[in-house]
DNA sequence: GCATTGTATGTTAGCGATAACATGAGGAAG
DNA sequence: CTTCCTCATGTTATCGCTAACATACAATGC
C-alpha cells in the first residue's frame, strides 16, 4: 500500500523512449539497446540497472523504429481464407510452432475467400515489410501476383498445387484428392455418385475438388455428372442440408453424394436423419477435410484427411531457410513440397 | 510478349524508396508522400506522373518508416483465444467491419486460451505500437495487466464482465448466461441437472459458466451439483462424448446435462445416439454459444446464443471513438457495454 | 496595379532505434 | 613495462518517411 509510486504528470504524456531508460540507468542508449537483446556483452550490473530502469518506466521497445534501422521487422505474414475453419487453424498452428523461438512473429489476416480482399491484405502486409509471406491457394489477382513477385521476400503458396508457382509451394492437389475419394466410392460399389458444392469458383480449392469429381466421372465411366451447386462458398451446414434435398429430388436414383467439405456433408447427413433417409443405405455421404465433426457424428462421415498442421510447419521451416538464404546472399532454390492426404473410410459410405 | 521491360540488375538489390519514385517522377519526396495519401492537394498531372513512377518501380510504401514519423501505425491489435471458433471469428468479423474504411487494419493474434501466451502476445503487439488493443476476457497475468494499463492506448476487454476493468468492456456475464440456461431447464421440469466442462480454469469463460451452474443449483434448490470435469479446455467433441458416458455411470438418475460449449454438447449428443439413449427423453442436453452445428444437428441442441458479431462491432466503434478522443486530447470516459444473449430452446431439452 | 489569399510544391528536421565504427580500461603475453 | 588484445561502452550517422514551415506563382479584390 505504501510503495506504489505515482507519476501523475509525466506518465501519460509520451511513451518513454530508449533514451529515457538510458538516462535513468546512467548509460547510453546504445547500451540499453544491446542489453534488451540477447547474447550481447553487457556487464551484469549494467544489465541489472537497465532492467530496473525499464521496469520503472514501463518501457516497451518500439519495434517500428528498430526495424527501420536494422532492416528486420521480425514478422511473417500469413493470409488464410477464414479464421473459422479448423483446417486453416491447424495450418496456422503449424506455422506458429515452426516460428517459435526464432524471434519471428506470425501476423494473420483473413481474406474471406475473396481474392480482391487478398489483394488488399497483401498490400497492407507488404507495407509493413514482412520478412516472408504465406498465402493460401495458388489463385491470385494479377496485381497480387505482381506484388508478391516483386516484394523481394520469400513467398509460400499453400493448400494447392499452382500450375505456375510464384516461388515456394507447400500443398497438394485438391483435384487429385477429390478424385481419390470418388474412386474409393466407386470401389465400394457406388455408381450413381453426385457432387455437392458452392455456386461459384470463389473458393478455388472447392472448384478443384469439383474438377477432380468430374475427372473421376469421366475416367471411371460413370454415366454422367450430377452436380448440385448451392450457396456461396464456403457453403454452410445448412446449405448442405438443402442441397441434399435438391439432389434427391433431381436425381432420385442417386446412391452417393460427395460434398465439397465436411461441413456441408454434415448438414446433408443431419437432413437425412431428419427425413428418415438411412445413411449410407439410401444414400452414402462423404466430405472433405476430416474436421472433428465428421469423426464424432453418427454415423461418422467418410472424408479426406489432409495433414494441415504439416502444411503450416513445413511452410514455416521452408521460409525460415529462405529468409536465412536471402540474408547471407545465397537464395535457396524454389521448392514444391507435396503434403500427403488419405481417404478415411467411415460409416457414412 | 514485347513490352515486358526488365531491369535485371537494379530490381533486386534494394526495394525502391519514396525518393526513387520522386526522382523518376521529377518531383520531391514530399509530393510523392502527399500523392499517396488521399485528399491532399496535388495537381492532377503530377499525381498521374507519380502513379506511373510507382507502378514502374513496383513501389510499396514503407509504413514502418511512415509510422515512426507520423506517430500513427494504422493498426489495431486483437487477441483471441482460438482461431478455430466461430464465436470469436464472428467477433473478429465485427471488429473488421467496424474498422472498414478508417485506415486501420486489424492484426490478429491467438492465445490458445493460455494467459501466459497472452502476455507474450500483448508485449509483441505493443512493441509494434498498435493504436488500440482488444483482448478477450477479463483475466490476465499481472504483467499483462500492467502492460495494458501503461500502454497509453485504448484497451477493450471483451466476452466477459471483469470485476476490475482495465478500461473499456464489451461483454456479458457468462455466469449469468449459464444461470439463465439452467433456470430454463428447471422451468421445463428438469431437476437432476449436471454440468460438463473442462478440468482446469484455463478457459475462464468456461469457469464462469460453471460458477453460474453452481449458483443456479443453490438458488433453485436442486439437490446437489453433478459436475463432470473432463479434458483440458476448450474441450472437444470427443471429450464431450466421453464425459456424458461418465456422467451416466456416476449418476444414473441424471435427467439433463448442461455442457460448457456446443461442441462438447454435440459430442455428448452423438454418443447418446450411438448408445441408443434417447435425447431428450433419457437425458436432455444443452450447450453454449449457438454454433452452427447445434442448429443443424438432429435433434437440434438447446443453447445460449450470444451476439458475437456485436461484441466485435461495438468494441470497434468504441475504440474508434477512444482513439479519436486521445488524438484530440479529450479522452473518452471508460465504458462498459452489455451484450445481450438469450436461451434458445431446441429439440434436445 | 498592388496587397491578399490560396494552391501546389519544396526544404529542413526529426521520429526512435541500430549498424558501424570509435574508445578506454584491464589483463595476458612477451 | 610495453604491446596487443578483449570486453564493455560510447558516438555518429543513418534507416524512409512525414510534420511543420517556407516558397513560388496564379487568381482575386479594391
Amino acid at each position: 500500500m505504501d510503495k506504489r509510486d505515482k507519476k501523475p504528470e509525466q506518465q501519460r504524456l509520451a511513451a518513454p523512449t530508449m533514451l529515457d531508460v538510458a538516462n535513468l540507468a546512467g548509460v547510453s542508449a546504445m547500451t540499453v539497446s544491446r542489453a534488451l537483446r540477447d547474447g550481447e556483452s553487457i556487464a551484469p550490473d549494467t544489465r541489472e540497472k537497465i532492467r530496473k530502469a525499464v521496469n520503472k518506466l514501463g518501457y516497451v521497445l518500439d519495434q517500428s523504429a528498430g526495424s527501420l534501422s536494422s532492416k528486420r521487422t521480425g514478422f511473417v505474414a500469413a493470409l488464410i481464407p477464414s479464421i473459422n475453419n479448423s483446417n486453416f487453424a491447424d495450418t496456422a498452428r503449424g506455422l506458429t510452432d515452426a516460428l517459435e523461438g526464432t524471434g519471428l512473429q506470425l501476423l494473420l489476416g483473413y481474406t474471406d475467400y475473396v481474392t480482391e480482399q487478398e489483394e488488399v491484405l497483401i498490400e497492407a502486409m507488404l507495407r509493413r515489410r514482412p520478412e516472408a509471406i504465406v498465402v493460401t491457394g495458388g489463385t491470385h489477382t494479377p496485381r497480387s501476383r505482381k506484388l508478391l513477385e516483386s516484394a523481394g521476400i520469400p513467398v509460400v503458396e499453400t493448400w494447392d498445387m499452382p500450375k505456375k508457382p510464384i516461388q515456394h509451394v507447400v500443398g497438394f492437389s485438391n483435384s487429385d484428392a477429390s478424385f481419390a475419394l470418388v474412386k474409393h466410392m466407386f470401389d465400394k460399389g457406388y455408381r450413381k455418385i453426385a457432387f455437392i458444392g458452392g455456386t461459384t469458383n470463389r473458393d478455388t480449392r472447392g472448384a478443384d475438388r469439383r474438377a477432380g469429381y468430374e475427372a473421376a466421372v469421366q475416367k471411371l465411366g460413370l454415366r454422367h455428372s450430377r452436380i448440385i451447386s448451392f450457396g456461396t462458398p464456403p457453403i454452410t451446414m445448412k446449405q448442405g442440408s438443402e442441397a441434399i434435398v435438391r439432389l434427391i429430388e433431381q436425381w432420385p436414383d442417386v446412391e452417393a453424394a460427395v460434398c465439397v467439405s465436411d461441413l456441408s456433408a454434415f448438414g446433408a447427413l443431419m437432413e437425412c436423419h431428419r427425413r428418415g433417409l438411412k445413411v449410407p443405405k439410401r444414400v452414402a455421404i462423404a466430405g472433405f477435410g476430416d474436421f472433428e465433426i465428421s469423426g464424432t457424428c453418427h454415423p461418422a462421415i467418410t472424408t479426406v484427411g489432409v495433414n494441415c498442421y504439416d502444411i503450416g510447419q513445413k511452410a514455416g521451416e521452408l521460409l525460415l531457410r529462405a529468409i536465412e538464404g536471402e540474408r547471407i546472399g545465397k537464395p535457396v532454390p524454389h521448392e514444391t513440397l507435396l503434403i500427403d492426404y488419405q481417404v478415411i473410410p467411415r460409416e457414412s459410405t
